[in-house]
DNA sequence: AATTATTTTAAATTATCATTTGAAATAATA
DNA sequence: TATTATTTCAAATGATAATTTAAAATAATT
């Protein structure tokens, strides 16, 4: 008959901040203490509203998801399929290369995506299939609409891969490879560099399919 | 005055294991225990032949990329850049793939390179910097001379990121992606395509650049 | 204010591994 | 074969971090 409602504030705050620290550092070496720390929380709030590590990790990757769905995605018909490719890649680069909120949910969002704990197992290929529909379309519409399924899946490859760099490279290292600090402009120039390589190598690979 | 050889016999098998292991999980997730089970060796192995996790870690990355460096080098002259290139691509990816002992070292050479653990330090810069400078050139035949710096290690990146995804994804995960198993053939296929996707990226970027 | 279900806390307990130890086994030499 | 430096082994120790516990504190309700 009692029913507090602290608790659930708290709940929120460590759901926040283990997105933060899941997505700086790995599963194993994120320390529980450290995102009760982060949220102000005794340890044994992990346990308390969550059972475990394993299902906190799980709660909080579908935490930074839902909170993702909110944000706008480039639609494929406002603009040609070069531009709607062009936005996405952006999209995937400006995200994942911010510092606020949205940033950190993406950030894990992804890391989860490309380099799976296999934690989340259910939920996992429910929740990505729809977002890799998008960029299959965006694909096919950029080769036509007799593109090969296997070309389409090789060419996601190649435009998800080419912008992990930005979330699975420390930066100090990304930094080494770049030769100079990350500055806004410079991760703008690369999203564009992503953006224009591979509407090139879609294209001609969609050719080579064909002939 | 007594010298037994047997002992340089298990600390080789012990590089060998390292490698293997070391390539298949994360340095963290891999543990001495599984290292010594596949080398035959009881666990105090490791302490008696390299101190600790970290050094044999560090001896066995050394060691995989001594026996890499045996290994002959598409040369630019022989061919045209572009074949060049497509060398270099297929080279990375089949010897990544393979399964002997190569595909091992190679694993765990790239995957260091990639997701660097930091415990290699002094060694990790001079050995990386010879195979980077060798692509980089790579990249500039195909441009031209008067190719922009930036735009060749944008370049270098977005090569690099394409061929990560046989070393640090998970093969259940490929194939789940891919929507088939890894032969062989499918491996060459994904090579291919990694290489004309590449060529036409490096082209396109390339020339917006002089424009 | 008293009651009580929730929530928080510090400390205790476990689990997992890396590392060390000291004894036993082994291989080279005399 | 006896000697001895090397090497191997099972078991002990230590460190780190997750999980549990039970008592204390708190917020809602009476």
């Amino acid at each position: 008959m009692v029913k507090r409602e602290d608790g659930k504030e708290t709940r929120a705050r460590l759901l926040a901040s283990a997105c933060e620290v899941f997505s700086k550092k790995s599963y194993r070496d994120a320390k529980i203490a450290d995102i009760c720390r982060v949220a102000g929380a005794n340890v044994a709030a992990v346990n308390y509203y969550f059972g475990d590590k394993a299902s906190l990790y799980k709660e909080a990757w579908l935490y930074a998801i839902e909170n993702l769905e909110q944000l706008p995605f480039p639609k494929t018909a406002s603009s040609s399929p070069h531009d709607s490719l062009r936005q996405y890649v952006h999209m995937l680069i400006e995200y994942f290369a911010s510092d606020d909120r949205i940033g950190q949910f993406s950030r894990f969002y992804l890391l989860e995506l490309l380099n799976p704990t296999g934690l989340i197992q259910d939920a996992w290929h429910e929740m990505i299939e729809p977002r890799r529909v998008e960029l299959h379309n965006l694909i096919r519409d950029i080769i036509g609409p007799e593109a090969n399924k296997q070309t389409i899946i090789f060419c996601e490859l190649s435009i998800i891969n080419q912008c992990r760099a930005l979330v699975t490279t420390k930066s100090s290292d990304l930094q080494y490879l770049l030769g100079q600090s990350l500055s806004p402009e410079l991760i703008k120039q690369l999203a564009r560099h992503i953006a224009e390589f591979s509407l090139a190598g879609i294209k001609a690979v969609g050719h080579k399919r064909q002939a």
